[in-house]
DNA sequence: AGGAACTATGTAGGCTACCTTCATGGAAGT
DNA sequence: ACTTCCATGAAGGTAGCCTACATAGTTCCT
């Protein structure tokens, strides 16, 4: 019973293709393929069949692939346990983030690494709520959002930290109607025409839920994911958006005003795979991120 | 974090010396410290240090070796669980006992193994109560017997399994003045000689317990562990012995009384290391093991 | 229908890492 | 002082994992 087995079962069990799996593991897919049949060679048993042009795992393999994880986390804690035993947590943490909650959390991050011996390696990428839970296979640890509950969809089975509650705020052109108001309810916004995000990406959520209050469904013009330029369309007059507090800086064209009565923040969190989260470096890092949140909503209050 | 490596630490926590290490895992002594040497670099931590002409664990060392126990038992609980989906439990299920109670529960074993895709492969040795738990690292399972509990001495950590309740009767000559007696007790032996067994055997505790009840002490002429020989000494007179009631057959020059009032009996148990005993046939074993052991009770009640 | 793009898998060869053999040096016992 | 037992080093064989390249089947697109 190889453990480089199991986790290779794995691996085919979440990424479907022997291709992929070769991709994620840096290895060509025949070293792969050979692999596959030394495990299943030792075990005896047959793991996956061919279906279509690819394959699929057996029930046997799937099993397998599903107990991969708790042997991957004993180990992990067996070394966790030592690294305890050696002082200070150190070592290189990899992080993948949505750009907007990078922005904000990440400099608070860096600070605060500042003087211990972990290194983090962060990538970006922007993708629909149930997106980030996958890159969890990539990465040590994630930092993804949540507009509808505080656990991203995807996430059963991985560790999920909140490290803040962002409120989302509306942004408006300077000159608009509305801008002249403190805050807004549900009931202000009838009518209005808004800058959206593509289905299933977290902001959505909050303007469907601003329909549900008033009755009334509101005008989306456009689907954007980057914020920056979101903003500049705003100032530009082609419609409302909701931006997040923390990162949406003070634009000439723009202002920004709280929105009450709904439910308009965002859950920044923070996942993790149970093996990689063992690491005594990751729970530090996340540890960090963590009190770089609550800054962060102290800040903003 | 090599599982390979866990494993090794163990074993030198166990023997001692890397020699020892080395012959029982089947490798030059060269091998097994060039290993080591290799877990030390990938882990990054001193495993080891001299200490006169051998070596010893550091903290680190032995905590990696403590742990490495969890670790295999996970890895063989898997490996149970895919049996247990593939039908019948079979493989080699190496046995290591004691004797007499080899004699008493094997045939009873290997009878109801027939059919069965199990292969057992038994070695006897006799040994002090606290001999057998280190023998589980050279078996899968170990049959042992206890006299003062059910559980003998050094099995912390082990799954420890009652297979049978043995009497420990009192072998007489066939004209000695108690052999008349149907049964006997404590007072009727004030003054006997016995042939006896080395200090820490089990049966010496019985001998303790009826010094204990008289106040008075048994004369103790010989000390030998093989009960054929004993009861061949005990038919010439010798003295008397006390002579496990499963596996004494009738011999022309001697009586066998049982003795009431003390706790005349034996445990035989099985043990087995947590690791081993995830796996399904050894598991299978030991039921039928059980089993053979109440069908004796049952024949010699 | 034919080709392009994808899938897995086979073969041949390189390279790494494990093991063995042989040799060395230190510590303890006689 | 000699023997014995320990660990460990250097040199070489071998097995197993990987890459590169070639092959065959399936799906999709034109």
């Amino acid at each position: 019973m190889e453990v480089r087995h199991l986790l290779l079962l794995r691996e085919i069990a979440v990424r479907g293709t022997l291709a992929a799996v070769a991709e994620a593991t840096h290895r060509t897919p025949s070293a792969v393929s050979q692999q596959l049949r030394t495990a299943e060679r030792e075990l005896g048993v047959k793991l996956v069949e061919p279906v279509s042009r690819g394959l699929r795992l057996t029930a046997e393999g799937q099993l397998l692939a599903d107990r991969a994880d708790r042997v991957a986390t004993v180990l992990a804690e067996v070394g966790a346990e030592l690294e305890s035993r050696l002082g200070e947590p150190g070592g290189q943490v990899s992080i993948g983030t949505l750009p907007s909650a990078g922005e904000a959390l990440l400099p608070g991050l860096v600070r605060r690494l500042k003087g211990t011996a972990i290194d983090v390696d962060v990538q970006d990428f922007d993708l629909s709520e149930a997106g980030f839970a996958a890159k969890t296979l990539d990465h040590d640890l994630v930092i993804a959002h949540s507009a509808a509950g505080d656990v991203p969809a995807g996430a059963e089975g991985l560790v999920c930290r909140v490290l803040a509650h962002e409120p989302l705020d509306v942004a408006l052109p300077v000159g608009h109607r509305l801008a002249s108001r403190a805050e807004l309810t549900a009931s202000d916004l009838v009518g209005t025409r808004w800058i959206a995000v593509p289905a299933g990406f977290p902001f959505d959520s909050v303007l469907l839920a601003i329909e549900a209050a008033t009755g009334q469904p509101l005008q989306r013009r456009l689907r954007l994911i980057d914020n920056r330029l979101v903003e500049a369309l705003v100032a530009a007059g082609e419609g409302l958006a909701l931006l997040p507090r923390f990162t949406t800086r003070p634009h000439p064209g723009t202002v920004l005003r709280p929105l009450v009565g709904v439910h308009a923040r965002r859950a920044l969190v923070a996942l993790a795979r149970p093996d990689h989260y063992a690491r005594r470096a990751v729970r530090s890092v996340v540890d960090l991120l963590a009190d770089a949140g609550a800054e962060l909503e102290k800040l903003f209050h």
